[in-house]
DNA sequence: ACATTAAGTGATT
DNA sequence: AATCACTTAATGT
């Protein structure tokens, strides 16, 4: 599906002839990290096909996920850092193979004020995420780690279209800052109440969940 | 058969 | 809920 009809539905058409014009399309494989902590913003990602993880690392290397970024949508984070070229605080990886429009910042600023569907799709985005980080905060403040795990598995299963779930359950651990020992017994919880199968690095989600 | 790595468990903080 | 120390089970060579 060409970029145009993808986008049709969101942006004008002058802007639509302006993405195709000044875009790069990239393509990146599985497990490629695009941004890392501390890189300059350079593009505006506007994903077209895949997922991108997004994360933040702590000085120990500990990994906690932030959340996902499907397709047709953009990284919130990259708004807000690029506008003033700040470093980025934030990791993002391709979770599966990952193709998007590449826009540079150089142009965003006059597409905010030619383009009102631009402005509107940038906010929109931000606004999106902010709720859905607030959420994620909630999360943390006030949700037991065995409602976080279990959401963890959710999102996870949605991200790959799959109830299989291939992560050990230190992998596990590690994007949720916790330790192995603990995301194992609340796994095996889940397994008594007829919730999860667990394998060797496999976990099957039943419907129950 | 042996070594390596994942997962399970009890005790301690 | 995290960490330690240890056991058991699965997997690769």
């Amino acid at each position: 599906m060409s970029v145009v009809e993808k986008f049709k539905n969101i942006f004008e058409p002058d802007l639509l002839e302006e993405i195709e014009a000044k875009a790069n399309n990239v393509i990146v494989e599985e497990g490629k990290t695009i941004l890392d902590i501390g890189q300059t913003v350079r593009i505006i990602p506007l994903l077209l096909k895949g997922i991108l993880k997004i994360t933040r690392v702590d000085e120990s290397g500990k990994e906690l996920l932030l959340y996902y970024v499907h397709a047709n949508e953009s990284c919130a984070m990259t708004f807000t850092c690029c506008m003033q070229q700040y470093p980025s605080e934030i990791k993002a990886v391709a979770e599966t193979e990952v193709e998007f429009l590449a826009i540079p910042i150089s142009i965003m600023d006059e597409w905010l004020v030619k383009y009102p569907t631009w402005k509107s799709f940038v906010m929109r985005t931000i606004r999106n995420r902010f709720n859905e980080l607030l959420n994620t905060i909630d999360l943390l403040a006030f949700q037991k780690l065995d409602e976080r795990l279990i959401n963890y598995l959710k999102e996870k299963s949605k991200a790959t279209n799959s109830t299989l779930i291939n992560l050990s359950h230190e992998e596990i651990a590690n994007e949720m800052a916790s330790s192995r020992e603990v995301i194992s017994r609340l796994l095996k919880k889940l397994e008594n109440d007829n919730k999860v199968l667990l394998y060797r690095n496999q976990i099957k989600l039943l419907k129950d969940l």
